[in-house]
DNA sequence: CTTGACCTTCCACCTGCTGGAAGCACCATT
DNA sequence: AATGGTGCTTCCAGCAGGTGGAAGGTCAAG
């Protein structure tokens, strides 16, 4: 398989999977031409990484569960405690992003968003102690 | 006012204070030295991007805030306008991680998490419909 | 035999900083 | 006046995780 094709069957762009060669994620084999001649292996690999990805795994996790996945001896322990440990930081994000969204949303209804400059989005962005 | 002090005052690090320069968000003046030397008024503009960076506005997006702050003739639609697009725009991430979140805690669960190789969340990763 | 789609490499750019090196400036001691 | 320590300056490189584009080789169809 070309490029073009394993990008269309592993729904990733082609330039990302030269990308995550370029890394060390895989190492398809090279055709005479010296085109990327990819196995089932690859193709495996490569929508696993877009699983993995969508889920929010960093690239360094990655790299580690697709070791993993390698290794037939893994203990199912290690897995899970990446996972565990990538669920705790959503858990974080999720909650910095409500705190967020919160604050925002208040300064957002207290705005009547109409011709007239007052504004208590601005008013709130530039009341930060600093006197 | 010498960096240093504007950047305790602010809250934010020198390097950031001079890259914010760097992209033209700021104009402090020059002392004879060379050095910058700020003003009140650069003081409250760090602050109010330290605040709009903090709930999570792009740069461009401050940089847009920022002249309306600077504008007394703003309309405050604009401004809501803003905040409203990027508070939707948070919307749509916090979205995003909780059906991460939901798919992962799924897959956590029903990892038994031991000595055996053995592990749902391998086996959901590689199961991508490629063939 | 040419056209167009596909492949290759390489280099730059994106966001929003951060770290470090090399070199002045300033202030307090000695 | 010299010295030492801190603070300031600029510039260059790098982080994540790709994306865009240029310059050029390859392949299959017409």
């Amino acid at each position: 398989m070309n490029i073009g094709e394993v990008a269309e069957r592993a729904g990733l762009p082609p330039k990302t999977i030269r990308y995550y060669e370029d890394i060390g994620l895989i190492r398809p084999l090279r055709s005479d031409n010296g085109y990327r001649a990819f196995q089932k292996n690859d193709l495996h690999k490569l929508a696993f990484l877009g699983r993995a990805r969508a889920l929010g795994f960093s690239i360094e996790d990655c790299r580690t569960l697709l070791a993993l996945y390698d290794d037939s001896t893994r203990e199912s322990a290690q897995v899970k405690q990446i996972a565990e440990e990538h669920l705790h930081q959503i858990d974080e994000k999720i909650a910095q992003l409500k705190s967020m969204r919160n604050t925002l949303a208040h300064l957002v209804e207290a705005c009547h968003g109409d011709h007239r400059p007052d504004c208590p989005i601005l008013k709130d962005l530039s009341n930060a102690n600093v006197d």
